[in-house]
DNA sequence: AGTTTTCCTAGTAATATGATGGGAAAGATA
DNA sequence: TATCTTTCCCATCATATTACTAGGAAAACT
C-alpha cells in the first residue's frame, strides 16, 4: 500500500533492541528475558521470540537459554545502525517490482527512471545507515539528520 | 519484504507517464492510446487501464473515449512530481505498522524512535517531491539529487 | 449503425503479514 | 537425577495485498 512501509517486525525489532540498549548501557553482559521485553513494549511474546531469533542469526543479539537466560546486544549499540536492523528483519532496503533498483531495465522515454530509484535508495541509506541504536537511545541524532526534522512540514502529513 | 517497495503499479504508472510526457513535448494536446503505451513499455493492457484511470482521477492525466481517443497529461510535466504519482497510485509515501509515522507512540527507551521514521520520510520527500516527469524525461535531475548518485556505492547493493 | 477506445465492477491465484501453538533442547537449581 | 525455566524451532492460520484477468457498459467518432 505504501512506498515505504516499516513492518511490524522492523518496528518491534527496533523497540526490543532499544530495550536491550538500555540494559547494555547499565551492564553490557546483562541479560533481559523475552517476556520482560514483550511486556515493556507491548509486543506479542511468540512473535517477539521469532524476531529476536532472526536478530541473533544476524549477529546483532546474543542469547542464553534456561533459567537466568535471556537476550543482550552482541555488539556495542553505537555499532548497530537502523539499516542493519531493517535488513536483518525485512531484507534489502529497496526494491522495484521485486527487483533491486539497479537491475530493472527501462526503454524509450523511461530510460532514466532507474536513476530516480537509485537516488531514492541512496537517500534512505544516508538516513538509516548513519543512525545507531545509541543515537536513538540518547536522543542525539547526527546533525544532517536532525536537520531533516527541522524542515517545514516534516512532522505533518502532506495534504493532496 | 522490503522497507521501500516501488510497486508494479507505481513503476508502470511512471513509465506510462513518461510516454505521455514525450508525446506532450511534441504536442500538449496529442492523445496516446492505452494499447500503444502498453506495447511500448510492455505493460499488461487491462492492468494499465486501471492505472491510467487512477491517474485521471488524481488529475494527472486526461482521457477521451472512442475512436481517436486516448490519454494525455493534464498538467505540464514540470508540474508533476514523482511523489504525486506514487501517492496517486500507492497512497501515502510512508507508514509504520500501517500508521502514519507521526501517529505511532513509543514508551521507555524507544521514546525517540518516532523521530527516526519522520526523518526517513522527510528524506524520501526531499527526493520524490523535487523530481518531475520533465526532469526524468530530460535526464536532468536537480543537483542535490544527482549528488546522491555520485556517492560511493550508490549503484551497488550492500554486502552484509 | 458500427467501430473504437475508455470506463467500471468483479474475481482470482499467489504471496506476504502478523500472528499462534506445541513441543524439543539447553541451562540453572535443588 | 529431577525439575523448572527460558530460548529454539517447526508448523499452522486468518487476513490482506499484489498483480493481474474477464466481461461488458458507456462514450465518441465515422
Amino acid at each position: 500500500m505504501q512506498a515505504v512501509h516499516i513492518s511490524a517486525k522492523a518496528d518491534y525489532g527496533m523497540r526490543a533492541l532499544l530495550e536491550l540498549t538500555a540494559s547494555y548501557l547499565e551492564n553490557p553482559k546483562q541479560l533481559v528475558k523475552g517476556d520482560a521485553i514483550s511486556k515493556a513494549q507491548g509486543i506479542p511474546v511468540k512473535f517477539l521470540e521469532g524476531i529476536l531469533r532472526q536478530l541473533r542469526q544476524s549477529g546483532i543479539v546474543a542469547s542464553q537459554r534456561g533459567a537466568e537466560g535471556g537476550y543482550r546486544l552482541d555488539r556495542s549499540p553505537n555499532e548497530v545502525s537502523i539499516a542493519d536492523v531493517v535488513r536483518a528483519l525485512d531484507g534489502p532496503l529497496a526494491a522495484v517490482r521485486g527487483q533491486r533498483p539497479e537491475d530493472v531495465e527501462y526503454v524509450g522515454p523511461s530510460e532514466h527512471l532507474k536513476e530516480v530509484w537509485v537516488a531514492l535508495r541512496a537517500a534512505m541509506r544516508d538516513v538509516l545507515e548513519h543512525i545507531t541504536l545509541a543515537d536513538v537511545a540518547a536522543n542525539n541524532l547526527p546533525a544532517p539528520i536532525s536537520a531533516l526534522l527541522d524542515e517545514p512540514g516534516a512532522w505533518q502529513r502532506r495534504i493532496g
